[in-house]
RNA sequence: CGCGGGGUGGAGCAGUUGGCAGCUCGUCGGGCUCAUAACCCGAAGGUCGUAAGUUCGAGUCUUACCCCCGCAACCA
């Protein structure tokens, strides 16, 4: 059987802020699927970057009297700590400003005009004439026409209104106070209304796999039919356009961003022998593709990213699964940094184990619904589900009291059968996406032998049946040896530890076996409790 | 008629195609002492927001209504 080449995309975080726990816990479904796709043996790429262009950042650069790249570096720079904190196993986490990034989206993007899906238009649009650039809705400030209120071009603060293209003619320029002027535009539009027919054909084969959020916000985008948008900005940073004309406008952020997917693969597999990038985004390849993000990303990556493929008219492989997720709210509101509610990711990371952190996520996540996170369940969790029951079955296991080796036992039959059954149900729950029920029955295995372990009574065993005590030992090892595969995904680190003192050479998703005699050195706890003030 | 998500034992939640109402924590009782006072067993506790309908049968489908909460700023 050959291996299956496994694509997975998680969504790029966007380099003006720290990211808090709400984005972790959207984009650690991908390095979950990624390890396990490991274990199983599947050649997997997981990639990511920082998104670094774009609108928000250089309106911040400006305020700031620094350039966009370094606001941009620095977050990336800190995205990049965040990650390896948290143990995400990325093949690959770039930037979008990386030449090579932007060479590469420059001839996708030209390849789109050749073809016919970029077409120009002229448009009128608001100008400054003093600043000598034209404005967003957003740089206008106006007198609303309803409420009389003074308020920015995009939606008025006091009552909500949006004004209409003639009300924004009589506002101001938010930079310098000067009045606005219109002037005729050009805008690059991706027509997106052309590939209606193949992204709803596609959606309708692969849909039945994602999760119901995915599925209603790529239905409603179709359903009221796809619109053109527009893939210019006025701005001098992001990646530039390639057609004469446009040298003074850049690339709309979501069209490069969403391509460093696949700028990412093309650079990993320059590097190596045994693949190529086509393996893994043409198709016929055995492939599969799998993006992985919060739910207001959805349609960038369900719709538009699969007509930037399809309009390369060369035999790309779509997008197979959208992994959403819906969000995190922070002792039941949102986070929100001015308002100071939520911790950041690195926050977190100081005062707990990326290993709880990491099950508590994916555990209790925001996998059908919006899930609420508060330290008091965090804490429950760490000390009452990750310590008491996982961590403490390996401690009486393999701590034993007096116990030096791993005893040469007879391993339980019906524990056996259940391990593998665990495998199979779990293997089965993680391909549907349903990783909180996943996590659970893999807990199940841990109350199970803990179970074992009490009804066999291995403290009264050891001084009147040596052999009962031998078997109950050797089988809770190898019970002990098949969670640190099982729970990989979940918990790295604790999992690595495990192999150690057990011997056990690489984590793969099949039963595994113990070796009697082994000699048991240096075991310690795998957790420590969280001390209730 | 703006869009969406919810209302299930004390708390927080799960309930995938309708078929005896489950989980974690908490409470109460019991067992055990290998283990980081951790582990195991048992019990109490719910008319599944309201009303009507479909059905042999509804938390699960339909309709109406009540209540809570997000979004409606390029803030996952």
């Amino acid at each position: 059987m050959s291996r299956k080449n496994i694509l997975i995309g998680g969504a790029w975080p966007y380099a003006n802020s720290s990211l808090h726990l709400g984005h972790i816990a959207g984009l650690i479904s991908g390095d979950f699927l990624a390890r396990y796709y490991r274990l199983k043996g599947e050649n997997v790429l997981y990639v990511s970057g920082s998104d670094c262009h774009g609108t928000p950042i250089t309106e911040r650069a400006r305020k700031e009297k620094i350039s966009p790249k370094e606001i941009a570096s620095k977050y990336d720079e800190e995205f990049n700590k965040m990650f390896n904190g948290y143990q995400f196993s990325y093949d690959l986490y770039s930037r979008t400003f990386d030449e090579y990034h932007k060479e590469k989206v420059k001839i996708l993007f030209k390849k789109l005009y050749d073809n016919g899906y970029i077409y120009e238009k002229i448009e009128p649009q608001t100008y400054c004439e003093t600043c000598g650039k034209f404005l967003s809705d957003r740089e206008i400030v106006l007198t609303c026409p309803e409420c009389g209120a003074e308020t920015k071009g995009d939606q008025c603060d006091n009552c909500l209104h949006v004004p209409t293209n003639e009300e924004l003619k009589t506002g101001n320029c938010i930079e310098c106070g000067s009045k606005v002027s219109e002037r005729n535009n050009k805008v690059l539009y991706l027509a997106l209304s052309k590939f209606q027919k193949q992204i709803e054909e596609h959606t309708e084969k692969v849909k039945s796999e994602w999760r119901i959020n995915a599925q209603n916000e790529t239905l409603k985008y179709l359903k009221q039919g796809l619109m053109d948008r527009a893939v210019t900005r006025d701005l001098n940073w992001g990646v530039d356009i390639p057609i004469p004309g446009y040298e003074d406008k850049r690339m709309y952020v979501w069209i490069d961003a969403v391509l460093g997917y696949l700028t990412d693969t093309m650079k990993l597999c320059e590097n190596r022998t045994d693949c190529t990038w086509e393996d893994f985004w043409k198709e016929g390849h055995n492939n599969k593709i799998y993006m992985c993000h919060g739910k207001d990303n959805i349609m960038f990556h369900s719709i538009i990213l699969n007509a930037l493929l399809l309009g390369q008219e060369e035999n790309y492989h779509l997008v197979d699964t959208i992994v959403s997720a819906e969000y995190l709210n922070f002792n039941d509101q949102k986070f929100s940094k001015s308002k100071g509610i939520g911790m950041t990711a690195l926050e977190a990371l100081d005062m707990y184990d990326s290993d709880s952190l990491r099950y508590h996520l994916l555990a209790n996540g925001p996998e059908k619904k919006d899930t609420n996170f508060t330290i008091e369940d965090f804490e429950n969790t760490h000390n009452g589900e990750i310590l008491n029951k996982f961590g403490n079955l390996v401690n009486r296991t393999l701590r034993f009291k007096e116990l030096e080796e791993i005893p040469n036992g007879k391993l339980d039959e019906e524990i056996k059968t259940n391990i593998e059954e665990t495998y199979k149900v779990v293997g089965e729950l993680i391909e549907k996406l349903e990783f909180r029920e996943a996590i659970k029955n893999v807990m199940d295995l841990v109350e199970l032998g803990n179970k074992f372990y009490d009804e066999n009574k291995p403290w009264i065993a050891r001084k009147e049946n040596i052999d009962s005590f031998n078997n109950t030992i050797y089988t809770c090892s190898t019970i002990i040896a098949n969670l640190a595969n099982l729970f990989e995904p979940v918990m790295p680190t604790a999992c690595q530890k495990i192999r150690n003192y057990l011997d056990l050479k690489e984590p793969k998703w099949e039963f595994t076996e113990v070796s009697s005699g082994l000699k048991l050195e240096n075991v310690e706890p795998l957790f420590n409790r969280i001390s209730k003030k």
